[in-house]
DNA sequence: GACAAGGTTCATGAGGTCATGAACCAAATG
DNA sequence: CATTTGGTTCATGACCTCATGAACCTTGTC
């Protein structure tokens, strides 16, 4: 976990966030999720911000609230735009753009793993798969090492699959999609993979 | 993602990885797998060469295929240790420690979700908790806020619940654990959550 | 068309992580 | 007891990420 609630430091504005102390550790908490994810810890306390008060804001008031540069809210919003999870809209007779979040909170999940599905989970495959191949020209690999190189790479396309799999579910269905991990585990017959 | 494959840079001693293609391919995927999920990137170098080639190698042995410090394998090693993913043994009549990895995948996976588990997982639901209990003494907060930190809540617990599950059934039973998934979309009931 | 308000870009610096390699310690060997 | 070998610790530096804030655009508005 990297640096926490970052205060606009000896400025003559004196650090005033507005958060309520309930929105600033929700926020954070969201912060320390989603930076785990490899984002920013500010995307996501920006989003949080957005998701609980649950009203547009400008740029200028995230600034505000959070305590965050021009430069900083200007960039958060564009990833989190571009990202999916936060819109940019007009209101009538408003100079300025305004901005929520998306409030679906399963699609914010989904958008999560999305991201990262296609930065790791593919990339990796990828790699083993080469991997595979290379060792098919390697006269000197030993029958187990081929087994095991084997064996890593059908779990990575098990796990693959695995998360395409929730992520399809909750396209389709908000709500059932955690229940999927959850019920399964009774309801299961044969194994598929041993290690 | 951080630094990728470390060179001892301008030593007398010539990068002399004698890593195999392969095994540099494979390892570097592992490594970034893992580095993805909060760990060191050689972590998970180190872990994939023990894993590969299944047979243990001692500090210097990883020193010299790795091309890394003394200290960092140093470091690592104990790391790995500590978390239960390699073993120290002693091989008769040899001096120094020799290390083996574990070699279930799905144990691997265990803790490495569970090291997680304890890290992030808890430490938000807490937070979110603690928000929940501080939103009851704000009189200023909407009915809609309420009902969306609780949401949000809600729907952490069921994550951690569902992880929780996961790492169950794969202590139970390697194979099953990732079928939870894949099999799981298709026979499930009532929806449980929706947001 | 001048001014202002809203937004973006960019060089900089702060902060953090990690590998390095030298200094150090411990144990075994002669 | 001296020396060697295996192993750990620690200060340092390389590297990376991110927020900052000033300079810079752009789009109204009077």
């Amino acid at each position: 976990m990297r640096g926490f609630v970052t205060q606009p430091t000896g400025n003559p504005e004196p650090a005033e966030h507005r958060l309520r102390p309930w929105e600033l550790v929700a926020c954070d908490a969201v912060g320390t999720v989603i930076e785990f994810w490899g984002f920013k810890h500010n995307q996501g306390r920006v989003w949080a911000l957005l998701y609980l008060r649950g009203e547009p804001f400008t740029a200028a008031m995230i600034k505000r609230e959070m305590g965050l540069s021009k430069g900083a809210v200007s960039i958060l919003l564009r990833e989190l735009e571009q990202w999916g999870v936060v819109r940019r809209v007009r209101l009538p007779g408003k100079r300025a753009w305004y901005y929520e979040s998306e409030r679906d909170l399963m699609k914010m999940i989904r958008l999560v793993l999305q991201a990262r599905e296609s930065q790791l989970v593919s990339r990796v495959l990828a790699d083993l798969e080469r991997a595979e191949s290379l060792i098919r020209q390697d006269p000197t690999a030993t029958r187990e090492q081929r087994a095991r190189l084997r064996r890593m790479l059908r779990l990575a396309k098990a796990i693959d699959k695995a998360v395409a799999t929730f992520m399809e579910t909750a396209r389709l269905d908000a709500g059932r999609a955690v229940d999927v991990l959850r019920r399964g585990s009774r309801r299961l017959r044969r194994p598929r993979l041993r290690s």
